[in-house]
DNA sequence: AGTATATAATTGTATTATACAACTATTATT
DNA sequence: AATAATAGTTGTATAATACAATTATATACT
């Protein structure tokens, strides 16, 4: 039972993951891609912060999240606040305009997601949310 | 309830997928990459089938699938039969190389799937993977 | 104080998976 | 026979990523 559960799980991650990544990269749900939109999400709630702190966050490399951030705040939806003891760093934070977006994409995203499991129940959906999440924090933790 | 479960839903999905993304697309699990793994899986419990038909599988392009073929292909792992009836038109099948690495290669993968969710009990793998597998049937026919 | 080392961030370059469009070689339709 | 449709390939572009080199500043050491 356990093997087979691992089995299963495999490769519907694998299954899920080469899905939504297209979906998202290429055709784009919002206005926002993935790694925009997590980023403002993690600004959003957590508040201002550097590109390494982000870049620990979400595993990445700083490079990655210099680009990113580089982007955002050329569409206007980050700014830079100086960091005021050390002249190297920067704290970003988000716009008004990055609220709006964010807002509005989560929008979208929530639409698609509960469009994708309309017939599901509310049990289902749940209990798929606690343990994706708690997947995901698992992986964090490794 | 039924929001709140959307918006932890979508939240972790994007997450997941990024985080997965990345591993898998860069710092790359086994030998074959998440698309290559899927091909060859594709294959190896469907049969044989041409680039067209796989790409329809998937909802990938099917010069994506082409490109894939191809370099798994040249890799061994994968080859041609010609279609009798149809000059344009290939089948492709997984070689005795194919199945090997693809052996291997699920193994690797269904190893860090253990590994992640070690502290979880059967219940909950057993659970989040049907769910997950509810999930990207939902995601296909919608 | 002065030099060496460490650090925050950026920029250059390469890779990979993907899509779309143009093309080739067949097959089917009229 | 001519035209249209189809299976697959190839050209080109894009996006997210990593790694390596670089810049500017800060810290540590002697």
């Amino acid at each position: 039972m356990y093997d087979d559960s691992l089995e299963i799980l495999e490769l519907e991650l694998a299954v899920l993951i080469r899905r939504i990544t297209s979906a998202t990269s290429h055709k784009k749900i919002g206005n926002l891609d993935r790694s925009a939109y997590l980023l403002l999400h993690q600004i959003d709630t957590k508040g201002a912060a550097g590109v390494k702190a982000l870049a620990g966050e979400f595993q990445l490399d700083i490079s990655t999240v210099s680009r990113q951030a580089a982007s955002l705040e050329q569409k206007g939806l980050l700014y830079r606040i100086p960091d005021e003891t050390d002249g190297r760093a920067y704290s970003l934070q988000i716009t008004e305009q990055g609220l709006k977006e964010l807002k509005e994409d989560k929008h979208m995203r929530m639409k698609r997601v509960g469009e994708v499991t309309r017939n599901w129940t509310d049990d289902e959906r749940q209990t798929f949310a606690i343990l994706l999440k708690k997947y995901n924090k698992s992986v964090l933790n490794d």
